[in-house]
RNA sequence: GGUGCCAUAGCUCAGUCGGUAGAGCAAAGGACUGAAAAUCCUUGUGUCCCUGGUUCGAUUCCCGGUGGCACCA
């Protein structure tokens, strides 16, 4: 039976390097599942694999996007679904390692078919909520998906503006279309959860960020700058940089708001992992001995 | 050495005209289906520096101590 061996755990665990390794004895490539790292322009503030560790094991979904593409977790899902038919012809297992949750449950279990939101109407949307606020969205939607409306978190903007676009653009409504039925793959899929303590893991995270400094984000920063309004840079790391050139904060205050804001992200992909009952979890010095037992050689 | 100011949550601080206290940040938990490193929700007991005094009652007022800061020597 063809596997897709799923690698996850809060940013900066170690996931990476622990990937490389991995991949090899798998005789994988790595199928990055991580949101950001996929935008070529941001390489040092998304911890991105180094041109060296990409040389070792051939990597998919680094990289490979602009800042300016559209991108989903429902591309995400069909990208690698075409991906993985054409690998698992050469390849027994294959191994997805990254964080984004989302991702790592659009190719495990699916998204719900719906179409792509069109960008006019999300751009006529945002301004239509922020100039009348989040009650006149609310009250539309009500109107077209009673459904959604009663289900949905009304204080949450993104979750309201997205059921009303579906609503709008299909002119059915988004109930309709969010099933929630799991979809079936023809591979096995074994899903493993990377953690270490917390107190280890926010030294990790802290020194991270530190060499992200040493690397120059402040500069890949700057070169961003224009186009920080841009999805993709409404990222941890890139909004506290842009915080500092507006001078909102000293460059001192920008590292550790970036420290503090990803350890908040860490906490909630652990939240996340946790749900999902599923994970396999792993700690950093036991990960290798009970990959290799657990990794399926029949 | 002298004088003054300060000492309250992990940090920065507010407050109690004397009835054992609350903000921001940090931290912790949760939600999540085409923007997801996004977006949204919830959570504040701490010897109120220590000793003694006044008081029915002191974190609050008073004496002394300790530590910090400032100024004067």
């Amino acid at each position: 039976m063809k596997t897709l061996i799923v690698l996850t755990g809060p940013t900066g665990v170690g996931k990476t390097q622990l990937s490389l390794e991995l991949a090899r004895r798998l005789d994988s490539p790595v199928l990055s599942c991580d949101s950001r790292q996929m935008y070529r322009e941001m390489r040092i503030g998304t911890a991105a694999p180094t041109e060296e560790q990409l040389r070792q094991v051939p990597h998919y979904f680094v990289g490979q996007l602009s800042i300016h593409d559209y991108y989903s977790a429902a591309r995400f899902e069909s990208d690698v679904l075409s991906l993985t038919a054409r690998l698992f012809q050469d390849h027994k297992y294959l191994l997805m390692c990254g964080g984004s949750m989302l991702y790592i449950d659009a190719v495990c279990r699916g998204i719900d078919d719906m179409p792509d939101v069109d960008a006019d109407l999300r751009r006529e949307l945002l301004q239509r909520y922020e100039q009348n606020g989040l009650d006149d969205i609310l009250a539309q939607l009500r109107l077209l998906d009673p459904v959604y409306y009663r289900e949905v978190d009304r204080r949450n903007p993104k979750r309201v503006l997205h059921g009303l676009e579906i609503c709008l653009m299909t002119g059915r409504p988004y109930s309709e279309f969010r099933l929630k039925t799991p979809k079936v793959r023809d591979f096995k899929i074994v899903k493993y959860c990377l953690n270490c303590e917390r107190e280890e893991l926010y030294r990790r995270i802290d020194r991270r960020v530190e060499q992200m400094m040493d690397q120059g984000l402040e500069e890949e920063a700057r070169r961003l700058l224009p186009w920080r309004h841009l999805n993709a840079l409404n990222t941890v790391g890139y909004r506290e940089m842009f915080d500092y050139f507006d001078g909102k904060t000293t460059r001192e205050q920008a590292v550790a708001r970036i420290q503090f804001n990803t350890h908040k992200y860490a906490r909630k992909q652990l939240s996340w992992f946790r749900r999902d009952k599923e994970y396999r979890w792993l700690s950093p010095d036991t990960a290798l001995e009970l990959l290799s037992q657990d990794s399926p050689q029949a």
